[in-house]
RNA sequence: GUGGGCGUAGCUCAGUUGGUUAGAGCGCCUGGUUGUGGUCCAGGAGGCCGGGGGUUCGAAUCCCCUCGUUCACCCCA
């Protein structure tokens, strides 16, 4: 095949029309759920300094080898970075604007990482997600985790799994950390190289390895839940017993740990067992009760979550739910008179708040007949020397068996109407 | 960044001891006389076999490089 001159770059991809109609749906039902629950939408900007995105954790691999940074043309130049995540645009968003408390809001963006693309992950990817800053209350954790929970489950999905842990707090931290640091340096002669490695920097994300090599040595491992100060234990009980009753299955999974720094207290994560198990994380968040103070702004309690829309989108598709929606044109005009009744008729329907279409270049019936199918039109409205003659038009049912009638050209608004309540 | 698979018409793919004008299905276009789609029938358009280099009398078919894609690791959504 001839290769075109450009293609979307690398890790990119363009969305065309059956799947985008899809993917807005799909961002509408979020943005209902979310403004249902109070949450209001803040966009903010595709890219910060780049020191906003540092305080995710100086050795993540999001801030050390993912980041597409870049200077601007200032003199000095600043610095910048296309956002790899949402949650520290929006805490220094805050430490900004000084809202009050509680803030409670929702986004949809894409967001940027430099990462080796495979299935379900892309250089640039959109998430949703939403933030509550300012509340300390495990209520409002409770309200979160509800909030992604039953957006999965308005969309279909019944095979997602709420994964919960909690990393304490910066009074139980230092004991857990000291404790799976001596231990995981005991047994580091059982751990693969990359681990020892991990070891070095953050002992705590040894706990995420997949590697078969690390296993016996991670399940034998100290776990935070067992450290957990008295104020952090009683949050999550309080987190956990608010699920109940809301009955929201959720799992414990005591090795959870999350890719970014910030993170405190309550962490989870939504699994998707209808995805490979490298992409089945549709969803993760948790509180990170320090971010907005390590970007300048008063110390603020936060949490939230970032669901991935394209992979929430390929477990749809793999448990074949949330098709896209209906074709928004209800009516396709054949006029085999030379399109200038075409013209006024869509015209007029679209006014009318109907959904109206037509082909162009002047075709023969028949083929026009094969796009008004292929358009997913609900009726055909025929135009052809008769009807002009005598001012009427045909109406035909392209789906039921409703079959075709001449009507009054003036008449057609009204007529199309009666076959579908309501404006589309 | 590391390792493996794949790369032939718009899409899904055939095409092995390397040898005449490279195929199928779907899709698309035009027809099947007297205005009508979704089924059926017949024609047709559309590929320098991802790109570059090499081996050979001759390569889609062998070798190298490169790009893309895919899977796993890493990490995450």
């Amino acid at each position: 095949m001839a290769e075109p001159d450009f293609r979307a770059p690398k890790g990119t991809r363009d969305i065309l029309p059956a799947e985008s109609g899809r993917r807005r749906a799909l961002v509408d039902v979020f943005a209902r759920r979310a403004e249902l629950a109070g949450f209001g939408e803040v966009v903010s900007p595709m890219f910060e300094d780049l020191g906003v995105f540092k305080r995710l954790g100086e050795d993540t691999d999001v801030v050390t080898k993912e980041m597409f940074d870049f200077f601007d043309k200032g003199d000095p130049p600043q610095h910048l970075a296309l956002r790899p995540e949402l949650t520290a645009g929006i805490c220094r968003a805050y430490a900004e604007h000084r809202p009050v408390p509680p803030w409670k809001i929702w986004y949809e963006g894409p967001q940027f990482r430099y990462e080796q693309p495979q299935a379900g992950r892309y250089r640039q990817f959109t998430q949703v997600g939403v933030e509550v800053l300012g509340a300390d209350d495990p209520q409002a954790d409770i309200d979160v985790l509800a909030l992604g929970w039953s957006f999965y489950e308005s969309l279909g999905l019944g095979q997602v799994r709420l994964l919960l842990n909690s990393l304490g707090d910066p009074g139980s931290r230092p004991a857990y950390m000291e404790a799976l640091g001596a231990y995981l340096e005991a047994r580091s002669g059982d751990l693969t190289d990359q681990s020892r490695v991990t070891l070095e920097r953050n002992p705590l994300r040894v706990l995420d390895s997949k590697r078969e090599g690390d296993q016996t040595v991670i399940a034998d491992a100290p776990l935070m839940v067992d450290f957990l100060s008295g104020d952090a234990a009683e949050h999550f009980r309080v987190v956990r017993s608010g699920l109940d009753g809301l009955g929201i299955a959720y799992e414990m999974s005591p090795r959870l740990v999350r890719g970014l720094d910030y993170y405190t207290r309550t962490i989870f994560e939504f699994a998707a067992d209808a995805l490979p198990g490298a992409q089945n994380a549709v969803g993760g968040g948790g509180r990170y009760d320090g971010l907005v103070e390590d970007l300048g702004g008063p110390p603020t309690p936060g949490l939230g979550f970032a669901l991935g829309v394209d992979r929430i989108l390929l477990a749809c598709d793999a448990e074949g739910v949330f098709p896209g929606p209906p074709p928004a044109v209800l009516v396709f005009v054949v006029d085999v008179t030379g399109g200038g009744s075409a013209l006024s008729m869509c015209q007029k329907l679209r006014e009318a708040g109907i959904g109206a279409d037509r082909s162009y270049g002047g075709r023969s019936m028949k083929a026009q007949m094969k796009v008004a199918d292929r358009s997913g039109a609900r009726l055909a409205a025929i135009i052809g020397e008769d009807e002009v003659a005598a001012g009427e038009v045909t109406i035909r049912d392209l789906r039921g068996d409703a079959g075709q009638r001449r009507v009054p050209l003036d008449m057609l608004v009204q007529e199309v109407s009666e076959f579908v309540p309501g404006p589309n």
